[in-house]
DNA sequence: TAAGATTGTGGTGAATTGTGGGTAATTATC
DNA sequence: GATAATTACCCACAATTCACCACAATCTTA
């Protein structure tokens, strides 16, 4: 049973080969659309993971980044934080991306990758790291995840 | 794979040789459309760091800057900075540009430099340099930067 | 349960890319 | 106008990257 079209859930634990190549999940491979041309955009992500969007989807960013203006100081640190490490990558005959090395170390990725979906988007985390953080932010943000059940049902 | 024609994304650590030339990642190159006819413009970055157009690109820049109006001190300075130094480079056989010295001396550069995609144009910086002005930047814009990635990053 | 198909992982060879240097053409200087 | 200095163009090598192949483990299906 397949979801909706570039929808991503579950998680998957995966080896990041010698030559920072990690396989994208068969599921997500099937549930990515014709329009991606097996492509995905991966960047670093607000924790310490690795953003993989579609190549749809990350397109939308680029228009956002690209209407905003350099004379911002502001503006330019930003578009910088995102495009800086943003690489596209298109699956291999066996499906895998490459990660490049500056992602690979920003993630502080070894040699297990965690792959999860986040519906619109897929994380790669190294299992220790996310494993802390997890912990760490749960306990956090009760308050603001209470907060957000005003926003959203489930 | 690429992404649209003339948006550049990745960073990438180059040299510079001894005749002041850099090269231009092969992604970059493929990327910029026909028309540009392989070659760039170089000018001040208002970072410490060289910004370099794609032909087209610059052309609207030199179009906004016409529409300013030089009756303003700060526009007439600002027009300035930019226009006085921007250097047309072609890309030679080997994917190389040619950065004028007073370009290198603004930005700093020594051996290493820093190529950084910044969607619209490219960035070079002496890797040190980057490191700290960047730090300053997040850490003094922290919340601006969280606020701009609440609203863009999806 | 067995056969077939699919999926994840490692490795290999060919093509591409980055870098240094050399030669010709152009510009500047006296 | 001759010479020097600078610039642009081209060649060659080393390193890296990319596309492909092969195998083993897993899952599907009859």
């Amino acid at each position: 049973m397949t979801l909706n079209k570039d929808t991503f859930t579950g998680e998957y634990q995966y080896s990041l080969d010698s030559k920072g190549r990690v396989n994208i999940p068969a599921k997500f491979r099937q549930s990515l659309s014709k329009k991606n041309q097996n492509t995905f955009v991966a960047t670093r992500g607000q924790d310490p993971c690795i953003w993989v969007y579609p190549l749809t989807e990350w397109k939308k960013i680029e228009d956002e980044l690209r209407n905003l203006s350099s004379v911002s100081g502001v503006h330019r640190t930003f578009i910088r934080q995102i495009a800086r490490s943003a690489t596209p990558s298109t699956c291999d005959k066996q499906g895998r991306i490459t990660i490049s090395p500056s992602l690979i170390s920003y993630a502080q990725l070894d040699k297990d990758a965690l792959i999860l979906g986040m519906i619109n988007k897929i994380e790669i985390w190294n299992p220790s790291t996310l494993d802390k953080v997890d912990k760490k932010n749960i306990s956090d943000d009760i308050s603001e995840l209470n907060a957000l059940a005003d926003k959203i049902v489930i």
